[in-house]
DNA sequence: GAGTTAAATGAACATTGTTCAAGTGAGTAT
DNA sequence: ATACTCACTTGAACAATGTTCATTTAACTC
């Protein structure tokens, strides 16, 4: 039972320390990148012991993961929240949206498709369906713009589609490779979509 | 001098250890991922002390980059094997092309676009250019298409589409991820090239 | 308050990248 | 042929980092 003192029950002080161990290691990925994560840097950033971090995470992994889980999400959140009234400024808006979310948060999407699990154990599959849904999410708006089209179809074009984004931008933003300005990598995206959606036989907006 | 049982100088079994080294770290790489290649392995499977590996590479990075970097130059061999007769055909070839070598050695182009340096150590700029340039072959077959473009943006599209295609395949490669069937993909990566020529105004092949 | 149990601890261990003092041997001079 | 030199090799030791676990701690229960 709670008494004053005690402002927390244990297991909410569990659940306060999960977050903040999660809260560090992403700050560690976004600022200094994947390969700067430490356990012993976030075990002692957050004030606890190493094995409180493996007790919390089954292993180190376990919370790359778990960063990775949230970004999905909080990318997912962003690209619904992108309007739906006109399918082609949706399209363009979920582009730039996922440009924008790239942009702010370089190293936690690299983390996010970079990361390779250690010998051959399988990437965890809620994390990857939760990738494929936030590519199909262009599905809606092709099928309204291409309305005689099969949906088998329409499903494949819509993670070529944002397969294709994701390779402008994630190159594009490869600071290793020469840069491309991000305002132009703003411009390049929209001019491919231009291209891209006229070939498809639908009105671009510019 | 030489004699006869030593059949190569000092400077030749130095290279040809070399050589060796590349060998076995690709080799691993390419079946393993890139986060299976341990020093010790690659020491013990030439013969030699992980001494050695330091003392002709510098460090393991300077492994890892050396096989990108041969990655990249045999890639840019096999992209400029494809016929420039027909600018269209060449387009269409280089994506192919792309596609199955990436399909072919997916570690290797994964360990080549993944692959991090230690630290803020800069990523080597003649690989990057290297990059950049087999980026840049959409560009010859491009001017051609579209004779009455600024160089600059053609420049700009080139890196832009060849930035796209790559995105379809390595997420489409991606086994994490359902993979997409490789036949598919091959399918996929034309009808991307379809849309967007003929979104540019091209005639695309089909 | 005593007992139970989940969680925390951190030292010890395992793995792997890195260094370096000592040894080796191919080339060279005499 | 012998001695010398110096670049290269070696592998043990070190450093950094992921992982485990016996012990301790403290929250909860009765």
């Amino acid at each position: 039972m709670n008494n004053v003192q005690e402002e927390s029950s244990r297991d909410q002080k569990k659940y306060r320390r999960r977050l903040q161990i999660l809260e560090i290691a992403r700050g560690i990925i976004a600022t200094k990148g994947l390969r700067s994560l430490k356990v012993r840097d976030v075990a002692e950033a957050a004030g606890c012991s190493v094995g409180s971090v493996y007790n919390e995470f089954g292993d180190f992994d376990g919370v790359i993961l778990t960063v990775n889980r949230e970004t999905v999400q909080a990318l997912t959140l962003r690209l619904v929240a992108v309007p739906a009234a006109d399918p082609v400024r949706q399209l363009y808006g979920l582009a730039t949206t996922y440009l924008e979310f790239f942009a702010e948060h370089a190293n936690l999407l690299r983390s996010l498709f970079e990361h390779r699990m250690e010998d051959d154990r399988p990437y965890p599959d809620d994390i990857l369906q939760m990738v494929m849904d936030a590519f199909a999410l262009m599905h809606p708006p092709l099928v309204r713009l291409l309305p005689n089209a099969d949906d088998v179809q329409i499903a494949l074009l819509s993670r070529t589609l944002f397969s294709a984004v994701h390779g402008i931008i994630s190159l594009g933003l490869e600071e290793r490779m020469v840069a491309v300005p991000p305002q132009m990598l703003r411009q390049q995206v929209e001019q491919f979509l231009d291209a891209h959606l006229g070939g498809l036989g639908i009105l671009p907006l510019r």
